[in-house]
DNA sequence: AGTACCACCTGACGGC
DNA sequence: TGCCGTCAGGTGGTAC
């Protein structure tokens, strides 16, 4: 789930409820979770301090704390951050909870626990080092077409590849190919101008207006695909019927119809 | 420089 | 009810 509107969502959640407020406690449900930093490091470094701001680059989502060190969170293939008030009971699959004074938390939870937390005291450094190429929010027109041109493979593979650009995976990838009409198995070195801009174009229409509506399903625009990712469902936009297939190992949903080469 | 495949985990779902 | 295969939106390693 967690692609960069999911991530962003993430982040105003945190922003609106966890900032300039003293955590009383780190709980560290999962001895797994931290990655390169062990789990007493994590609650020493977070008890007591306050998050002051926060900062999101692709999937990644970081969290300043007022000793000067970064909170990193990653949410692999399941994970998301949650805010509980005083009673309000925990999510099953609780990782990592904040817990702040007067028993409200924010809280880390990860069914399939492919997500982890770390510490940097660098957010530019960390990016570098992953490394990760910029936020698919912050790539312009031209950067889009030069970094596509750059590779060899499939638009959507280089789309999904963070060391290209950070932000975008297999269901946006999609979205954002059909909206583009540009076929996902086009070898990204081949579009032309007009397919570089109209990928750019929906590249941001789509991952903002889908922060925005909290990447609730329901209140996506219609005629789009997200809501039809099956084999065979009908195209959003009434052109014949959508197709699922496979590329390098991901299912992918495209309509040969919309998005011809 | 590509892609394919497996692994990491856990769970949901459909078929028998 | 239970067992089995398949699938899942992320990432990283290996082999070709």
């Amino acid at each position: 789930m967690p692609e960069l509107p999911d991530v962003e969502v993430f982040r105003r959640r945190l922003a609106a409820t966890g900032l300039h407020r003293q955590v009383a406690d780190v709980e560290v449900h999962d001895t797994s979770l931290p990655r390169e930093v062990s789990r007493q490091r994590l609650q020493k470094v977070i008890t007591g301090h306050e998050l002051k701001r926060t900062r999101r680059h692709g999937k990644h989502l970081f969290a300043a704390v007022s000793c000067g060190q970064w909170l990193v969170l990653h949410f692999g293939l399941t994970g998301l951050l949650e805010y509980h008030r005083d009673g309000e009971p925990d999510d099953d699959h609780t990782r990592l909870t904040l817990r702040f004074g007067d028993g409200s938390r924010v809280a880390y939870v990860d069914q399939r626990r492919l997500g982890f937390v770390s510490l940097t005291p660098d957010v530019d450094a960390y990016v570098e080092h992953e490394p990760l190429g910029p936020d698919a929010l912050e790539v312009s027109q031209a950067a889009l077409r030069d970094l596509l041109r750059s590779r060899r493979g499939a638009v959507k593979s280089v789309l999904m590849d963070q060391t290209v650009i950070a932000g975008i995976g297999n269901i946006y990838s999609d979205e954002i190919l059909f909206q583009a009409g540009v076929d996902p198995r086009a070898p990204a070195r081949s579009l032309d101008d007009a397919a570089c801009r109209r990928i750019h174009r929906q590249l941001r229409r789509v991952l903002q207006m889908a922060a925005d509506r909290s990447v609730d399903v329901s209140r996506m625009p219609r005629g789009w695909l997200l809501p039809h990712r099956e084999d065979r469902a009908p195209c959003p936009r009434g052109n014949g019927e959508v197709r699922r297939f496979r590329l390098s190992g991901r299912g992918a949903f495209y309509c040969p119809a919309c998005q011809a080469s």
